[in-house]
RNA sequence: GCGGGCGUAGUGUAGUUGGUUAUCACUUAACCUUGCCAAGGUUAGAACACGGGUUCGAAUCCCGUCGCCCGCACCA
């Protein structure tokens, strides 16, 4: 693919990038005194740091720059939650293999019409249909495995003894979701509302590989934006509408086009879902996806989940090949609906229009007067009831209503019609959802492949500053004469003022800059005997490894300039070094 | 779950017709040295995945377990 040519000639090896994130303590398998257990890492302290640096980052766009609100859900969820979101249904398929060709199917679709109810069987029930009706492997007539449970989510139990049935949360989506009702008064009533969570999820994948790509327990960073059904258009989308998004559309076309074209062409389908594609791109390139190993794919229409009604994955390219590390879907109203449906809480927005609007209609009025007598106790029930009923239903100058499993037919003498108005003030609706949902591992792991540079044998992680777990290495060019001991003063302010330095003394020189290299140190600060003569030391930046001279007295200033990437010309004191 | 491959210091490795104290390099730490990009020296630390068997003797042969990697399948 063409995306691909671009970048030919950067190869690499996950082992490598893997091998290094170990050995300087940004990821380790977890468990590995005890031999290890696929599919799950624990992140060392460099990876931690520049982990957080990246929810940071991703939290403070969405928060401060969108104005959405953040929550913090269980990752413990009752049954129910989970049979409304579909994922009790969708994950835990009673599956069988062909002993012969190995495909798998679901038992429940084999067994077809032999009984009236496949989907509420048990394993043992499955397979003895299967063994009774000598149901075969449909494609090559193989005899076919035992039954066997596929539930890709962790089961659990709520509470003591036999409690109730729990599960560990395969997204965080779902307690935006449940919280719906609560955060749309919190937000006084209005759309659009987005919500932000963080946090882990859960899925017992059947086999977990690519180092941290697809792993059993994840950091995810979703967002769940609640908009109006019948406008998804985006205040500032006409800020972005030139920006350009390099697409791999579901037709099989591959452009690269700008936002507003994408719209107004169709291949995205709204103004909502395109807006953050690009603030999704805006946030990866913002610390340190590569944009040339960066696109975004639409999804096939079989491939889209049960709930979306159009998705774009934004994929990097990774030694694993294109790797999705965010998808933006549009859920449409079905996890509200279904929440709706399970709950029976009504979690509809309401829809305020300008001026209320007075509509005419009629109705039905029953007279009571002949209600009662001839129906006694029932004729208020039955009057009830036909108030309710709409007069277009009227057939034969009488109307039908039940009342207690009984029907009744009231002739014209029992009711009139009415012309009333009324005032409506809005309309209820049930928001769609777009969501933007981050797998953060996989993030950071791009991020640190993307960074990872080697030459001759020497490694470095081309960190973007933003998000470099160490900003400033300190040291003294040797460690007596009283420059280690300015040096440590430097350190420390440096650290006062916020910033994370790393302090080295150890080595030679070159040494130790190869130290912060390895780590994606962004800056390193030398002090030299020069320093004791005038108040100047060395900045040196990783990737150019250019130096300049500024003044010990405007080091903190210097270090937030430089980390914000800001021209340092006017702090530049003598000669800078190549 | 199936098929294949593989498990030796933090990393990468040598070592299998069974044979003394398990090789080398990098890394790490301490000291010396070192006036700006992985210099050098001395010393130190650090490994045969686990369990069982065969044998006078097992990293090496056999059996089992566990784990990892690759493919198949699965992937909301």
């Amino acid at each position: 693919m063409s995306f691909g040519l671009s970048i030919r000639g950067i190869t690499m090896d996950a082992s490598d990038v893997l091998s290094l994130c170990k050995r300087r303590g940004f990821l380790y398998p977890s468990y590995e005194i005890y031999g290890g257990v696929a599919g799950l890492y624990d992140y060392g302290p460099l990876g931690t740091a520049m982990r957080n640096n990246i929810v940071e980052i991703w939290r403070r766009l969405y928060t401060l720059g969108e104005g959405f609100v953040e929550i913090d859900s269980e990752t413990i969820g009752p049954e129910v939650v989970f049979k409304a979101s579909g994922h009790v249904d969708e994950f835990a398929d009673k599956m069988v293999k062909c002993k012969v060709c190995e495909e798998a199917y679901r038992a429940d679709h084999l067994i077809g019409d032999r009984h009236p109810n496949p989907g509420s069987l048990k394993e043992t029930e499955l397979d003895e249909l299967i063994r009774k009706n000598g149901i075969a492997c449909p494609g090559c007539g193989g005899e076919l495995s035992s039954v066997e449970e596929f539930n890709l989510m962790f089961k659990t139990v709520i509470g003591p003894g036999s409690g109730r049935v729990g599960y560990l949360r395969p997204e965080t989506a779902q307690g935006i979701f449940v919280n719906f009702p609560s955060l749309y008064r919190y937000n006084r009533e209005k759309l659009p509302l987005g919500v932000i969570q963080v946090g882990r999820g859960y899925r017992n994948e059947i086999s977990p590989r690519q180092g941290v790509i697809r792993m059993r327990e994840f950091n995810m960073m979703e967002c769940e934006l609640f908009v109006d059904p019948e406008d998804k258009g985006w205040p500032r989308f006409k800020d972005v509408k030139d920006e350009k998004l390099k697409l791999l559309a579901n037709d099989g076309r591959e452009l690269e086009i700008s936002v507003g074209e994408a719209v107004e062409q169709g291949i995205i389908c709204n103004q909502v879902l395109a807006y953050f594609m690009w603030f999704t791109q805006e946030f990866l390139k913002a610390i340190g996806v590569d944009g040339a190993r960066l696109r975004f794919r639409q999804h096939e229409k079989d491939e889209m989940a049960h709930y979306a009604a159009d998705c774009w994955d934004a994929e990097a390219l990774l030694s694993f090949g294109w790797t999705e590390i965010v998808g933006i879907a549009d859920r449409g109203c079905w996890d509200l609906s279904r929440h709706i449906k399970f709950s029976g809480v009504d979690m509809s927005a309401f829809k305020r229009f300008d001026t209320p609007q007075e509509v005419e209609r009629d109705v039905i009025k029953p007279k009571y007067g002949v209600l009662g007598p001839k129906y006694k106790a029932l004729g208020s029930k039955i009057g009830k009831a036909m108030e309710a009923t709409d007069p277009s239903l009227i057939q034969n100058d009488s109307v039908t209503v039940e009342v207690d499993g009984q029907s009744y037919v009231l002739g014209r003498e029992c009711f009139d019609v009415a012309r009333v108005k009324e005032k409506v003030s809005g309309v209820k609706v049930i928001p769609h959802v777009i969501e933007p949902s981050h797998g953060l591992d996989r993030i950071t792991y791009t991020c640190l492949e993307h960074a990872y540079t080697k030459k001759e044998d020497m490694e470095m992680l081309r960190i973007s500053a933003a998000i470099a777990p160490i900003k400033f290495g300190v040291f003294p060019l040797m460690a007596r004469d009283e420059l280690d001991k300015v040096a440590m003063d430097i350190d420390q302010e440096i650290r006062y003022s916020g910033i994370e330095t790393y302090y080295d003394d150890s080595g030679s020189i070159g040494r130790r800059y190869a130290r912060m290299d390895e780590i994606g140190t962004p800056y390193c600060i030398t002090v030299d005997y020069q320093t004791l003569e005038d108040g100047t030391v060395t900045l040196r930046e990783r990737d150019s490894q250019a130096q300049i001279r500024v003044k010990v007295q405007d080091i903190t200033i210097v270090a937030r300039a430089a980390l914000c990437g800001a021209n340092l010309d006017q702090f530049v004191v003598g000669e800078s070094r190549a």
